[in-house]
DNA sequence: GCCAAAATTGTAAGCGCTTACACTCTTCTT
DNA sequence: AAGAAGAGTGTAAGCGCTTACAATTTTGGC
C-alpha cells in the first residue's frame, strides 16, 4: 500500500486534465471557468475526496475556513444555546468553529483586540454574542478586514440579531405593575466598561420606561447589580433583602438571576408571590417548573439567525449590502411567581 | 504611515541579525541554539510583537495552535462547564479552541471519522468528552497523529480523566436502597450505537450492582431510556408513569434528567419524596433549589484537567509516558427528594 | 472570412514557516 | 598540535494554495 498522500489541488489537477490554476477558480466558483471545467473539476475532486487544506489557502490569501464566536461566558444558559446553535450552521457550511470565551476577563479580550491581526489571521469572520465593545473596538473589528455578526448588540456596523431588550424589560415590569406593584427592584446584570452583558443597559432601560409610563421612578436603591447567573441574583437578592427594604415585586433581567433571587428568599423563608412577585427574562427550560413568570425569547434562533447572516456575507463578499438589524419576538409568560398586589 | 506589514519570521531575522532558521528553532526553543541567540531572538521577537502564523506554520510541518473539543452536546449543563473550563485551559496555553458538537448527530461524527486527515490537517489535539466511539474510531484516532485526551471514557489508549460513573451510580442507588426502598427505577442515558453520553451504560452498571449488593435484579421495565436533558427526563418520567407500574423511587443518572423527572411527576400531582423518591447525579445548581439528593461531581476540574494532560502532551511530545486515567471523587448529597420508605 | 475584444486557461511567483543538509567554528582526543 | 566529534548556524527546498499576468482560444462584428 502506498504511503498515504494527502490529496492535494495538483492532483486533482492532473486528473481533471487542467491546471492548478483553473482548479483553484473551479473550486472556488469565480467567474471565467467555463461549464465543462467546472464539471471536470467537480468530478476528479469528488473522486478524490479532495479538500483544500486550510493552512494552505489562508497562507496565500484565502479563506480559512472558521469562524469564531466570541462569548462572555459559554457556560450560562442562553450563551450555551446560541453558541450550539450558531456551531451547527456553521458547521453544515463547512466552517470551524473557534470558541472564544470572554469568562468575565477583560485580559481576553485585551488579548484578542491587541491581536485582531492575528484573529483575522485565523479565522474568516466572528460571531460576536452580547459582547461589550467600546467605541474603538468596534471601530477597530470593523476595519480589520473581518466578516463580523452578532447577537443582543445593537447600532454596530454589521449585521445583528436580537430581541427588543427594552421591550422586554418594558413587558415584565408593565406586567408587574400591572399587577399594582409599584414598589419595584431590579436585579440588573452587571454593566462593566470591560466586558458584559450588553443587554443589560436595555433592559435597565425599559424598566425604567415601564415606571415613568406609570409616573413612578426608579429608586437608585432598588436597582442591584447581578451577575446573570444564578449565584449572581442569589447574591443580589440577599443583599436586598439583608440590607434594603424589602420591595413587593422584584424584575430579574434574566431567567438564571431570578432562580438565585428564588433561591435567597427560600433561604430566608420567604416565598413568591407570597412575599414578593418575581419575573424574569429567558424562559429557561427549569422556569416552567419553577413556575417563574418571565418573558420568553427564542434563543437558538437568534444564533442561528446570526450565523447565517455571517455565512450569507462570507459567501457572496461581493454584494455589499447594508448591515441590517433583526429583531425577533418576546412574549410575557404569566406564571405563579407573580400575582396582584393587594 | 506605511502599510500595515505582518511581522514575519524575516523581520524577526534581520533584525536579530540571525538566520531565518535559527530564529525558528529558538522561537520554537529547539535544542542547538546559543543562548546568545536564543536572547536575542526573543527580544527581537518581543520588539516586534511577532506571533508565528499558524497557517504558515502547519502548512510546513508545523502545528496549527489549536485543539478541537468534540462533545455529544454544548449545551447541556455538564458539557457547558467542560467545554468552558478546557477552553480556558488551552486559552491560557496559547491554543485556539475548535467546538465541535455532535448535536446527536451521526452524520457529525461520520464527517469527522470521515475526514480525520482534514482535522489532523486544522488542530494538533482533540479533547473527547463522553464521546461514545466505537472500536474502529477509538484506532482511527489513535492512529491519525492526533494529540488526544478524553474526559468520561474508560479503556482508551490516552490520557483520560472521569470519575467513577458506575460508583457514583453505586453510591446514588444505595442510597435509595439504604433507605428501604427495593422498587427502583432507573432513568438512563441513551446509549445509541451512533453517539452518545458514555458514562450511562456504566452508571446502569452501577446501578444493577448495587441492587444485587442487596439481592435484588434490575426490572427490565424499570430501565427507561432518557435523554441526559431535562426534556428526557420528563417524558422518560412520564413513560413510566403512564405505562408502568410506579416504583417507589427513581435514580436518573443526571440531574437534568432528574429535573424533568420531577416536572412530570408534578404534572401528574405527584411530588418527592411523597409518592417517589428522586435522586440524581451531578449536583447541578439548580439542584440544592429543588432539594434534589444527587452524587455531586467535579466538572469543571474534569473538563481542566484533561485539558491540561493534553496541552502537556502537545508540549512535551518527546516525552511519551503511558496513557494515563484519572478518577476525580464524588460524593452522595443527600437532600429532600428521597426519604425512608415506609 | 478577418481582426479585435472577450472568455478561458496556464505560468510562475510567492504566502511565512519548517527542516534536511551543508557549512563553520569550538572543543576534546591522543 | 592535528584531526575527529560536536555545537551552532545558514542555505535552500518545499508545504498546498492563490493570484497577477501572460498565453491561448473563442466569439462577434462587418
Amino acid at each position: 500500500m502506498v504511503k498515504a498522500h494527502r490529496v492535494t489541488i495538483q492532483d486533482v489537477a492532473v486528473l481533471s486534465g487542467l491546471s492548478i490554476c483553473t482548479v483553484s477558480r473551479a473550486l472556488r466558483n469565480l467567474p471565467n471557468v467555463s461549464e465543462k471545467a467546472q464539471v471536470k473539476v467537480s468530478d476528479a475532486a469528488a473522486k478524490l475526496g479532495y479538500k483544500a487544506s486550510s493552512a494552505a489557502a489562508r497562507l496565500a490569501g484565502g479563506s480559512t475556513g472558521s469562524i469564531a464566536i466570541i462569548a462572555p461566558t459559554a457556560t450560562a444558559w442562553f450563551f450555551a444555546q446560541a453558541v450550539e446553535a450558531a456551531e451547527e450552521v456553521f458547521g453544515d457550511s463547512g466552517f470551524d468553529t473557534v470558541l472564544i470565551s470572554l469568562r468575565g476577563k477583560s485580559s481576553v479580550k485585551r488579548k484578542i483586540f491587541g491581536d485582531l491581526l492575528g484573529l483575522s489571521q485565523r479565522v474568516d469572520g466572528v460571531l460576536l454574542l452580547n459582547v461589550d465593545l467600546s467605541e474603538s473596538e468596534v471601530a477597530l473589528l470593523a476595519a480589520s478586514g473581518l466578516a463580523v455578526a452578532s447577537v443582543g448588540m445593537t447600532s454596530v456596523p454589521w449585521d445583528n440579531v436580537g430581541i427588543d431588550d427594552e421591550l422586554a424589560a418594558w413587558q415584565a415590569t408593565s406586567h408587574l405593575l400591572g399587577l399594582g406593584h409599584w414598589d419595584l427592584a431590579v436585579l440588573s446584570g452587571r454593566e462593566t466598561r470591560e466586558n458584559s452583558v450588553l443587554t443589560a443597559s436595555d433592559r435597565l432601560k425599559g424598566f425604567g420606561r415601564a415606571l415613568k409610563d406609570h409616573h413612578l421612578t426608579v429608586h437608585p436603591d432598588l436597582v442591584i447589580n447581578s451577575d446573570s447567573t444564578i449565584d449572581g441574583g442569589r447574591k443580589a437578592m440577599n443583599e436586598l433583602i439583608a440590607h434594603r427594604s424589602l420591595p413587593t415585586a422584584v424584575f430579574a433581567d434574566c431567567d438564571e438571576a431570578a432562580f438565585g433571587a428564588l433561591m435567597a428568599m427560600r433561604e430566608h423563608g420567604l416565598s413568591a408571590p407570597k412575599n414578593v412577585s418575581v419575573i424574569g427574562i429567558d424562559d429557561h427550560p427549569m422556569s416552567w417548573f419553577l413556575g417563574l413568570s418571565t418573558v420568553a425569547q427564542p434563543v437558538a434562533d437568534q444564533g442561528a439567525f446570526a450565523a447565517n447572516l455571517l455565512v450569507e456575507r462570507l459567501q457572496n463578499a461581493d454584494a455589499p449590502n447594508e448591515p441590517s438589524n433583526h429583531f425577533l419576538d418576546t412574549k410575557l409568560i404569566e406564571r405563579k411567581t407573580t400575582r396582584r398586589q393587594r
